[in-house]
DNA sequence: ACCCTCTTGAAACGTTTGTTCTGCGACAAG
DNA sequence: CTTGTCGCAGAACAAACGTTTCAAGAGGGT
């Protein structure tokens, strides 16, 4: 049981097709919905095709039950309909942050993910990620491992704790953001740090935190 | 539309079946499921209190589609089915935490919650929140209004973040867990902090840190 | 008493939806 | 050629499920 083989074209489809109808609807499809989203001739065909999907592991069915089709994941476990954040790369002292492009890579195995609240989703838009790499956070009261997550559309205002990429220096860092004047002040969470005086030309924000997420073990 | 009014015991007892049915099976119950479920004898009772629980935008139908019930939270928003956590109390400095008794009280809206990753929940069972209040966890990089999700469950391992209750202090702390001999070794993630050395029958392990989230604004 | 709204009860109806049966063509192995 | 498996097609069946209708009790106000 449970051989994940390599999918033949029709069971792909309707394997994408459950997960995008989960998705805009909230609740599994029928076999019929299936039937019209796939462009298949009979139900039967669809039968056949969970019904081999569910052997391989890819999915449950409660018998005789309305929409009882259940997506599982690699491990077997009921998949979960909460957003995933997509973790686009890792922020360090002075480094800069690899594969910045949002756009472009729309594949989705490409990156590391994390699940994020829904709530979070709702309330900002498109969100990204960043892990952090070493100490160089610190100040700011993020660890090594920390997940960052951000909204990149937003206007920074101030006090916001944005993501700011320094020009001349050439690095990405984790600060609070104030306007003053045509100078920005980049101010370190821990107040004990002395902020950051630069340009306003010189700071390109890529984006608002929203939340910081460390996991133990 | 949408005037939140008090419910009456039969729809707040339906709509309770309905959130828990949604947490046990991941679909909406049928109208046939609410009816066993709640003992009505009828499913035009059940459709009755439902068109008004629609009405009063506690949830919304779908017409003429199986388990087409979606819940609705205050804001008028589908509701998640992402698991969440009661935030049981505030954990501040030398302050023991208010009303830990994880039984007892098994009403649902008493406490704020958050909503954790369902991964999260999956890997450990039942799970506890508290919100730090104070800066008092800043050498554990925790910060004021941080949330902090528990496992309880858990015996707490060498170098695992635990919440301990002090009983000789009558304190709790978050610090990472060493057990040396018949003495308990305390250690702030901080490494310039001192660490506590204390007996093991003067600790009390609440629970162990599976998690910390901090929002921003 | 009457009228009114809210709520429950029993049953039937009709659609939605999962299931099953039979047959057909493609293709590879023996 | 025969046999077997895989995938598709069409149709019909049966269970699940939302909907509707009619009736009646419970309480509140006049």
């Amino acid at each position: 049981m449970a051989e994940r083989k390599k999918l033949p074209p029709r069971r792909r489809q309707i394997l994408e097709f459950i997960r995008s109808f989960l998705g805009d609807n909230g609740i599994p499809p029928t076999i019929r919905d299936i039937q019209n989203g796939c462009n298949i001739s009979s139900t039967s065909v669809v039968d056949y095709n969970l019904r081999i999907l569910e052997r391989d592991g890819y999915l449950n069915r409660r018998p005789d039950v309305a929409r009882g089709i259940e997506l599982l994941d690699d491990a077997g476990q009921p998949v979960s309909n909460a957003p995933k954040v997509q973790i686009v790369g890792a922020i360090a002292a002075g480094l800069p942050i690899p594969a910045f492009s949002t756009e472009g890579a729309a594949s989705s195995a490409e990156f590391d993910t994390v699940e994020v609240s829904p709530e979070l989703a709702r309330r900002y838009g498109k969100l990204y990620a960043l892990s952090v790499a070493g100490t160089s956070m610190i100040d700011a009261l993020i660890d090594d491992g920390d997940v960052v997550i951000v909204n990149p559309a937003a206007e920074a205002s101030n006090g916001d704790m944005v993501v700011a990429w320094l020009k001349d220096r050439e690095e990405v860092t984790l600060k609070r953001f104030y306007l003053e004047g045509d100078q920005v002040r980049l101010q370190p969470a821990n107040s004990q740090m002395s902020p950051i005086y630069t340009p306003a030309s010189n700071v390109e924000i890529h984006g608002k935190v929203v939340e910081v997420i460390r996991r133990f073990s």
